[in-house]
DNA sequence: ACAAATTTTTAGACTCATCTAAAAAATTAT
DNA sequence: ATAATTTTTTAGATGAGTCTAAAAATTTGT
């Protein structure tokens, strides 16, 4: 639904650009798996994987979006985004962060339950909508997952965080993300008590499976993490970010 | 998107009920029709003047509702929504309106400005945020335009308004709704400085060709309004809704 | 380096929502 | 009451987005 109006001036002709919910979602995957990939270009299989999809019908997609040149695309070998492409994106994923914030800071929902939603509320075309969003939010630079929320020109806060797998034991640090968006994974931090922001020791580190024993926010009380869910908290040193 | 699930409990069989963006448009397409027929069969033609749409689509279209048991439809007869069909359309209302209401309460959209954005809204599929935006917004009764927002049952306040062109002078009347949502309409009321709650008095009618002559919030200063305009503003009396 | 396995594309088909043109039914006007 | 007009439906076509099955290209393993 999103509408981009690009005047070629050569021809006086203007060409009306338009988006929609479907290509939107193509486009946010490959956005996704491109930086999963450090850039590198992202093949018809994993977007077919990512959106529940057969490879035939991706295919056919990507040449749509790079008949708009919305992807570059050459048979066999991927697609990559193009600028435009980029900017589209980063626009989707503004506007599904604003919602975000919007559901749990004013609404009251759990960070755990808003992302199906989201993926509604970023289809909404508005411009004007989204900058009012923002400042009604008070220009919030991270959605209630902790991922930073692009401005209006795309640019987003690079966080340096590292998986708290990855943590030692001498430093505090600061609770600031998750690699891991899935309800369950969520609600297990919830019923810990683990919150973004809190600040995270750890105790121990168990060197037969990894698991780390953690105290949040100086309490006298220790938590038991298996490497696998330490793996998807990231954390920050808690002196500079 | 709307996901409405139905038991069937003699086949123990579950049907998963979906209304499409496009579906839902003719929904409530068709119930404003019903509104202004008195609930007289509505035709195909008429919807299809509504949607800009041609005839031939229409009708493919009511079929595929009528399969669905949203509206009644008898060939060559028009059609009527069935109870679940007004379901559906109410439930759709309300979403527009309780998004009209966030976009100038808490967005400071203007009244004029809100209409193209909550049409995209209203189709947003989920229980718990349209509840927790009712919520939020502290249960409005009323959009910005003044048109009652139907409750989670489908109920809304009956407002007994009358266009002020019928009103009389003896009276002091409430401005308490449009029967005209365009955009040029709203902004000339605000540029009257008439706004939804104001007390209008008639300081004179002229005979010749029904322009009023009217007086704001009993401030010393009259507005001429043509017949036409005075006609899509609704008003009741200032004493008893 | 080449055969086997895997990935990607092509070809052809389907559904949804739309269209135009023509046929059928209902309405209206004489 | 029937002819003319209007409305509605049918029939056939189109485009977007999807599918399956088969063909083509690339990658992998020896």
């Amino acid at each position: 639904m999103s509408l981009k109006i690009c005047l070629d001036l050569y021809n006086y002709y203007i060409c009306v650009m338009e988006t929609s919910f479907t290509e939107e979602n193509y486009i946010k995957a490959i956005f996704k798996l491109e930086e999963l990939n450090q850039s590198k270009a992202v093949s018809t299989n994993d977007i077919a994987i990512k959106l529940s999809m057969q490879p035939a019908s991706v295919t056919d997609m990507i040449k749509r979006l790079a008949e708009k040149k919305i992807v570059s695309y050459k048979k066999y070998h991927g697609v990559l985004l193009t600028l435009k492409g980029k900017k589209i994106a980063l626009t989707i994923i503004r506007k599904h962060r604003l919602w975000e914030v919007f559901l749990v800071k004013k609404l009251n929902f759990k960070w755990d339950e808003v992302h199906e939603i989201a993926e509604q509320l970023e289809h909404i075309n508005s411009n004007e909508l989204v900058e009012k969003l923002d400042d009604f939010l008070g220009n919030p630079k991270f959605d209630p997952h902790g991922d930073a929320i692009p401005d209006k020109e795309g640019n987003m806060r690079v966080v340096n965080s590292i998986p708290l797998s990855a943590a030692n034991k001498k430093q505090s640090y600061v609770f600031s993300g998750v690699s891991n968006h899935e309800t369950k994974f969520l609600k297990y931090l919830t019923t810990l008590n683990l919150s973004l922001g809190n600040t995270i020791n750890i105790d121990s580190i168990n060197d037969y499976d990894g698991s780390l024993k953690i105290v949040i926010n100086n309490s006298k009380t220790h938590e038991f993490l298996s490497e696998q869910v330490a793996s998807h908290i990231l954390v920050h040193l808690k002196n500079g970010k």
